[in-house]
RNA sequence: GGCGGCAUAGCCAAGUGGCUAAGGCAGGAGCCUGCAAAGCUCUGAUCCCCGGUUCGAAUCCGGGUGCCGCCUCCA
């Protein structure tokens, strides 16, 4: 079965080509840790945590790298407001991330670089760039990229900057040759500052070359590509990997990354999620309300390339469609799983493969659910039926990280103990009234029940009980 | 000002030239049930507007309209 994927670089759907046989490289730009996982973070680390997935499932040998960004201005702002040490803040905030991304079922990266651990080989990229003429230092020991000398500088973005540039927002700084122009590495501001001393005078690197280093020391690739997938933010584009390629092409005279992509932005009702407008959702408090694996299938139902407009109403909506995935898993309960059936399978591996469609592989699960549903109504006996669903539903787990839990559980998700006793005493009770034919009790304690948040439904193996 | 994306039923959302325009939520009808719930069956759109290309377009091209993103740190 071929991969085929959108590249945003080239702007068109392509067959993958790996440049190793059997193998897939991948770098996804991580976030910077200064603050907690907001739902934007959870989207990217999902487009491509199913990327991966299906590429595993496809039989490559997946390499995946997301780094750390734990030097900038940012983190040191916030430093100056804590008496923590750079390491103690970043750490902080890097196990937080990877805390909240384990709740949604992303999948570890196999290399987690930190830019603090490769000052090294960025100081020995920008020195390369400007041994060879790419770089030119400041008077105040900034040094700066010369996008003039690079002539594919904007072959990634296909972003062309006016000369004239007067509405151009870059910012331009006293010395700077040209307004594209952007530092490799910022020498020290004093004692406030976060300073590195080595091969460099004293100072820390800029944003854009920790990439192009950190992929460099990392990946081999080829001749003519460091590593196959570049990932990340569609906001990344531009400027940060048209920088990253720019640096990367100029000092080792090749391509950064063979394929890219890009996830689209979450909005919150309708609106860009921000501090400043207070809407700004971390994950942490999305996961205090939500079940993560809820929050996970609302995420990857929409394709990663579209906007995505977060709002409760649509995920409630999600939840409804996903208990009825756990309502099939409840229905086999006990059984034992054997070989998904190979349709299916084949079905939802390739919309998988057709650029990552998980809106269409929803749609052949939630087929899948009916049809099982439907043969198991007139045959409910079916034994070997039973136990290919219940490897479907396995199959589902691993391909789209859904599905995975219990699904006694599931329903009844933050129910207490001493809840749960007293509902099934609840329960006994009307059961017994029922047999005795009075109704009206029965019905009482029902609605008993559903004033406890409880659902009932009678089944040929007795009444079962949900949490609304 | 430059670059780019999107517009499909009440809502969410696939579809990228051709069989009856996937799927979900909500709604309606039915089967099942003591009644429910769950499950199942049936039920809805000609695809923002205008023009063009084509035997044939939601899908391609041109022109509108509207929304959004990037160009400053950003996933």
């Amino acid at each position: 079965m071929k991969f085929k994927l959108y590249d945003s670089v080239k702007k068109e759907k392509l067959d993958f080509t790996p440049i190793k046989e059997g193998e897939v490289s991948i770098y996804i730009c991580g976030p910077t840790v200064y603050d907690d996982a907001h739902l934007g973070h959870a989207r990217s680390a999902l487009s491509f945590d199913l990327l991966r997935r299906t590429l595993k499932e496809l039989n490559f040998k997946v390499t995946l790298a997301k780094n750390f960004t734990d030097i900038d201005d940012k983190i040191i702002n916030k430093l100056k407001k804590s008496n923590q040490t750079l390491q103690e803040l970043t750490e902080y905030y890097i196990n937080r991330y990877l805390c909240d991304m384990d709740s949604i079922g992303v999948q570890r990266a196999d290399i987690e670089p930190k830019a603090t651990e490769h000052i090294e080989a960025m100081e020995s990229m920008i020195d390369t760039l400007l041994k060879s003429g790419y770089a030119y230092k400041l008077d105040n020991g900034d040094i700066y990229f010369d996008s003039t000398k690079d002539s594919k500088y904007g072959s990634i973005s296909n972003m062309v900057i006016d000369e004239d540039a007067t509405q151009s927002r870059l910012e331009n700084i006293d010395g700077k040759k040209d307004p594209k122009d952007f530092a490799l590495w910022k020498s020290c501001k004093g004692d406030e500052d976060i300073c590195f001393d080595g091969l460099m005078p004293s100072g820390r690197p800029g944003w854009h070359i920790e990439c192009s280093a950190m992929i460099a020391k990392h990946f081999n690739g080829d001749d003519n590509y460091c590593i196959d997938i570049h990932c990340g933010g569609a906001d990344l584009l531009f400027p940060h990997h048209e920088n990253e390629a720019a640096q990367t092409r100029c000092s080792l005279n090749k391509e950064i990354a063979k394929y890219w992509m890009h996830n689209g932005f979450v909005q919150i009702d309708g609106e860009k999620m921000s501090k400043s407008l207070g809407n700004s959702f971390f994950l942490k408090d999305a996961l205090k309300i939500y079940d993560g694996e809820l929050l996970r299938f609302y995420l990857i139902t929409i394709h990663y390339r579209n906007d995505f407009n977060f709002n409760e109403e649509d995920l409630h909506a999600s939840k409804k469609r996903l208990d009825k995935l756990y309502r099939l898993k409840k229905r086999l309960y006990g059984g034992k799983a054997s070989k998904p059936n190979s349709n299916f399978k084949n079905e939802l591996l390739e919309a998988m493969s057709d650029d990552l469609n998980s809106s269409k592989a929803f749609a052949i699960v939630d087929e899948m659910i009916s049809n099982i549903n439907e043969t198991l109504d007139k045959e409910p006996k079916n034994r070997a039926l039973k136990q290919e669903a219940l490897a479907n539903i396995e199959f589902i787990g691993s391909l789209l990280g859904v599905g995975c839990k219990d699904a006694i559980e599931w329903f009844q998700q933050g129910v207490s103990k001493e809840d749960k006793e007293k509902i099934e005493t609840l329960i006994a009770k009307r059961d017994s009234a029922k047999n005795k034919r009075d109704f009206e009790l029965a019905d009482s304690i029902r609605d008993e029940l559903k004033s406890m948040g409880i659902t009932i439904m009678d089944t040929a193996d007795g009444t079962k009980w949900e949490k609304l």
